[in-house]
RNA sequence: GGUCGCGUGGCCGAGCGGUUAGGCAGGGCUCUGCAAAAGCUCGUACAGCGGUUCAAAUCCGCUCGCGACCUCCA
């Protein structure tokens, strides 16, 4: 494990703690996954980027992580304006298909997304209903504790009972007096005894085509049993990080918190992390305010909002220019001057992964500047997963990579020893901390053949002083998105 | 109504008591056959009004504006 002084915003005691995994060099991380019945919007694909990074950075420093993240492959009922919707079934009855063939489509999705976007794929990704009997035996753990109740075949997690003696709604904030203004009444149908109540086990008719036998007769378990049940069962009772997105803070994970003490007597998470919505003309992206937009759409362009499409590293690049507990917001200006920064980045990358390097006849001060620089990309990630910070640290070293590229008299005085130390950590920082790669296409190598040709044949036109020629090739490949750039050891290319 | 958070230069976005954030755009310069690229350089911003302090974008109060959550939400 590397030294580290990584400090984590903890949402559960409002403060940056310095991170001290259980049991070192171990680290569980559980992250709340989405539930596959439609395809996730970008604004999911930011929450589950964002635990990339803590992932991939918790990696480089040396834990040995294991990475959670669930499926929500039931058909919860959720309550939607009054109405009852159990959304993977609306879902298939809209497509015409099985339950679990919606499931298996959108899991699909969700994987390609996450694939496209670079994402660490999480080392066990358990399924809801692959673990009926757990979520069963939890319900039964919660009610034998009397915490809960049951009415009518679904069982309630007791609030006010669990109030008594411990403290619900300290993680969001809550004040559970308080939270009746909020709350819808009760109609006379409504089996809870309290409106704070919330189902962990729900009966279902036939009218739904997914449900299973219980103790108490048909049915689905409630929504945030799973996350519990699981995390539970892959990380243990108590575990070191748990993440998801701030929306979810209430009711979800105060539930999820109250359901492991209920069940079990554990505080279940010792370091609790919240990233920021995505919004959209300032308002949080989302489905129901028809301001969402699907990743496809804003790779290929192709939605109203837009006038351009975005490569998937450009989009990640422009994620990363912000902090994860900051709002964001999408913009084609934004957009583009992401587009055109990471370009330049990128291109920085490709030179010092080639470039000569050159002993130094005296070193100077710029190479202890060298060297903070490249330490400051680690004090950053260590102090909360300051990405923006660290990007800004890379790019003063863009600048210290083309200069000395360049033989710039200023970084003539800097070791080969700490060209080597900023190679290695740009490289590693780009692509196993950032997640950043080169979009190459594949018929590159071939390109990158006949480029060579055309620049070496304006060469020979240029040493000849035939600027018509030269200018003629620079002009036409410049009209095919081809770039030539003259240095002064010789020319190099780059896709516009 | 309750809880939490935010308002930073032309745009995006860090910073959260004293020191250059960074990216993009724009001006100037260097290099170059010209251009591009690259490098150097310039802009001097913190919603408003008060207060605390030797010192405030950063702390406190008020006002205005915006957003998230309050059992669908990443």
């Amino acid at each position: 494990m590397k030294e580290n002084n990584l400090h984590i915003q903890n949402t559960l005691s409002r403060k940056k703690e310095k991170f001290e995994p259980l049991a070192p060099p171990f680290v569980g991380l559980y992250v709340c996954g989405p539930t596959v019945y439609s395809p996730p919007h970008l604004g999911n694909v930011r929450t589950f980027l964002a635990f990339d990074i803590v992932n991939r950075y918790l990696r480089y420093l040396g834990y040995r992580v294991r990475y959670v993240r669930n499926i929500t492959d039931v058909g919860h009922i959720a309550n939607s304006e009054g109405e009852e919707v159990d959304r993977i079934g609306e879902q298939a009855k809209k497509e015409n298909l099985e339950p679990m063939e919606i499931v298996q489509k959108y899991t699909l999705d969700f994987h390609e997304v996450t694939h496209i976007f670079n994402m660490l794929p999480p080392d066990i990704e358990p399924t809801a209903t692959g673990h009926i009997p757990e979520q069963i035996e939890m319900v039964d753990r919660i009610l034998k504790n009397g915490f809960a109740y049951e009415r009518n075949g679904s069982v309630y997690f007791n609030i006010p009972e669990f109030a008594k003696t411990h403290d619900y709604g300290k993680l969001s904030g809550q004040n559970i007096e308080e939270q009746h203004e909020g709350y819808r009444e009760l109609d006379a149908q409504d089996e809870k005894h309290d409106v704070r109540d919330f189902a962990i086990w729900k009966f279902t008719d036939e009218t739904h085509p997914m449900r299973w036998n219980s103790p108490w007769g048909e049915g689905v378990p409630g929504w945030h049993l799973e996350c519990s049940v699981m995390s539970t069962k892959y990380l243990g009772q108590k575990f070191d990080i748990h993440g998801g997105g701030m929306d979810l803070k209430f009711p979800h994970h105060e539930c999820e918190i109250a359901q492991s003490l209920g069940a079990d007597g554990t505080e279940p998470v010792r370091y609790w992390m919240h990233s920021n919505m995505l919004t959209m003309n300032g308002q949080k992206m989302s489905k129901s305010f028809g301001n969402s937009i699907l990743p496809r759409e804003l790779v290929s362009g192709e939605h109203e909002l837009l006038d351009q499409g975005y490569s998937p590293m450009t989009i990640r690049f422009f994620m990363l220019q912000a902090h994860y507990s900051s709002p964001l917001d999408l913009s084609n200006e934004a957009l583009k001057a992401a587009e055109k920064g990471y370009k330049r980045l990128m291109e920085a990358y490709k030179v010092i992964q080639t470039m000569p390097l050159r002993d130094a006849k005296n070193v100077t001060d710029t190479d202890k500047e060298v060297n903070d620089t490249i330490d400051g990309i680690f004090v950053e990630m260590d102090d909360d997963f300051n990405t923006p910070k660290a990007l800004a640290h890379i790019f003063e070293l863009v600048t210290v990579i083309n200069s000395y590229r360049d033989n710039r008299p200023e970084y003539a005085g800097v070791s080969k020893a700490t060209m080597e130390r900023l190679r290695e950590v740009f490289t590693a920082t780009i692509n196993d901390i950032l997640g950043l790669k080169v979009e190459e296409t594949a018929d590159d190598n071939t390109v990158d053949g006949l480029m060579q040709l055309i620049i070496d044949i304006r060469q020979n036109a240029r040493a000849n002083k035939d600027w018509t020629t030269s200018d003629l090739i620079r002009d036409q490949l410049d009209a095919l998105e081809l770039q030539l750039k003259d240095g002064k050891d010789g020319t190099t290319w780059t896709r516009k």
